[in-house]
DNA sequence: TGCATTTTCTGAACATGTTCAACAAACGCC
DNA sequence: GGCGTTTGTTGAACATGTTCAGAAAATGCA
């Protein structure tokens, strides 16, 4: 995981005279639309560039669950990928950009699982937090490695990041929907949404060194976590919760953590 | 950061065969006591030993200050405490130990700090926790490299580890006693001041990453929560309070995370 | 003092992440 | 087809964390 590993400040500073403080792209190159899809090709023919991405992609993320991402070197997936260890670093500029392309690739999956459960909020909510926990198990400890950057604002792979801003409002789309269905109120749906998602971050913590069976103490604490908070939501739509929730919110909002938006409707 | 670098599996378990899953000291040898201290010489007359690692300490949290942890590396270190870099690994296993070895170094002086408030229970807690943060202000850079392994209960460095154990007491032993003041039960002492703990440590997540002036951000959050939470207290000695508390000892205690027991009396 | 043992130190060697100058292939345009 | 430009690739080189075999120094003991 080392970073750029600089000689000398000398060096590092030429760097950063350079390119702006953190590169905004994970990627190299934003591909260059070289093929213009035309409307009527909804499948824009793949590149011979992205193919070779999704193949270094592929054999990196394959290497990362078999042997860990410690132990799985650029040059064992540039080798795997039939690729020149500068080839891989055309495509990928960091190891660390392979795994968030990873992180990216799978958050549509990752979200969608629960989807379709039914039942009560507190079924619902359940089935998301435990499908969403599932999703994540095979590469935990790839998470683990990186979990130290999810906590920076400043670096793109954080989960606080702008970066990921647009992957924080659809992991909050569902609970919020399932509060909404279950009568709270639109100020009330906000507070309790963000507090949901503040709970899956702390799982998450957790969960990425769980070694019990199938991560199963975290399943339970987050299960025990919904008994206590859910049948608490409707105390929100007091004047009490009101005041609480409005104190929380302007809190967390001057200690700089905007609880994402949920999606309007 | 890179860990050991494994070249291959083989040598990784070979290394494995030899030692336990994880190296239960971060420091090469405990001193063997080569000046065994008669009762008589409360100072155990230095040995050159521990003068050469407290060199190399020094020198190496000078640097990490300095510079950073990760722009600071090891040869520096080793140069600049005048040693060769495998002397300095004699003395040190890892750079990772050297950190942990400040962490060490500097509990004391990081607890002791706000022993002396006084007023009510909000003022007295606000100091305790303000002053932690300060402390921890010029090393924030440095824990932020070591944060993702503050979470590993498997790390001897985490906050969760058995062998912080022994820190995490003492770092709950204050709030305790202030709650205890503030005529909480014995209880609920217990689960608010392991609350308080969680909070410190949520707090210190965003502070190393807090660029505000003095991380005031932060600072202003730690005040915005004790706040809202110091005010309920008093709700856990009812019988609301006594059963949600129940429950939620329970759901952690199920969950593996075992709050620091505040000490008797 | 002389010698064996333990402690401390040295510098080379290794594996790794990352960079870079040069080269090759593909493309766009004439 | 021919040619300049962009895109893709290569392998060497670099700085780093860590290891290791052995040298040097300190220590203990006869």
């Amino acid at each position: 995981m080392t970073r750029p590993a600089s000689p000398r400040a000398r060096r590092k500073a030429e760097r950063k005279a350079r390119k702006p403080e953190r590169p905004a792209a994970l990627e190299s190159r934003t591909t260059p639309s070289r093929t213009t899809p035309s409307r009527t090709t909804p499948e824009p023919a793949e590149t011979k560039r992205d193919a070779t991405r999704r193949r270094l992609l592929d054999r990196a993320l394959a290497l990362f669950q078999q042997r860990g991402v410690e132990a799985t070197t650029m040059r064992d997936i540039a080798r795997a990928a039939g690729l020149s260890l500068g080839a891989a670093y055309y495509h990928f500029p960091s190891k660390d950009a392979l795994m968030f392309a990873y992180y990216e690739a799978n958050q549509a999956e990752l979200e969608s699982a629960a989807e379709r459960a039914t039942g009560g909020a507190r079924e619902r909510l359940g089935a998301d937090f435990h499908a969403k926990l599932d999703s994540v198990r095979p590469y935990r400890r790839m998470l683990a490695a990186i979990i130290g950057r999810l906590i920076d604002p400043g670096d793109p792979l954080s989960a606080l990041s702008a970066h990921q801003r647009a992957v924080r409002g659809r992991a909050i789309a569902l609970p919020a929907r399932i509060l909404r269905d279950a009568g709270l109120s639109t100020d009330s749906v906000r507070l309790a949404a963000g507090a949901l998602w503040l709970l899956e971050m702390a799982a998450l913590l957790l969960y990425v060194h769980d070694e019990s069976p199938g991560g199963a103490r975290t399943h339970r604490l987050v299960d025990d976590a919904l008994d206590l908070v859910v049948p608490m939501l409707p105390v929100l739509d007091t004047p009490f919760g009101r005041d609480l929730a409005a104190r929380v919110v302007a809190a967390l909002d001057r200690a700089g953590i905007s609880l994402p938006a949920p999606p309007p409707g």
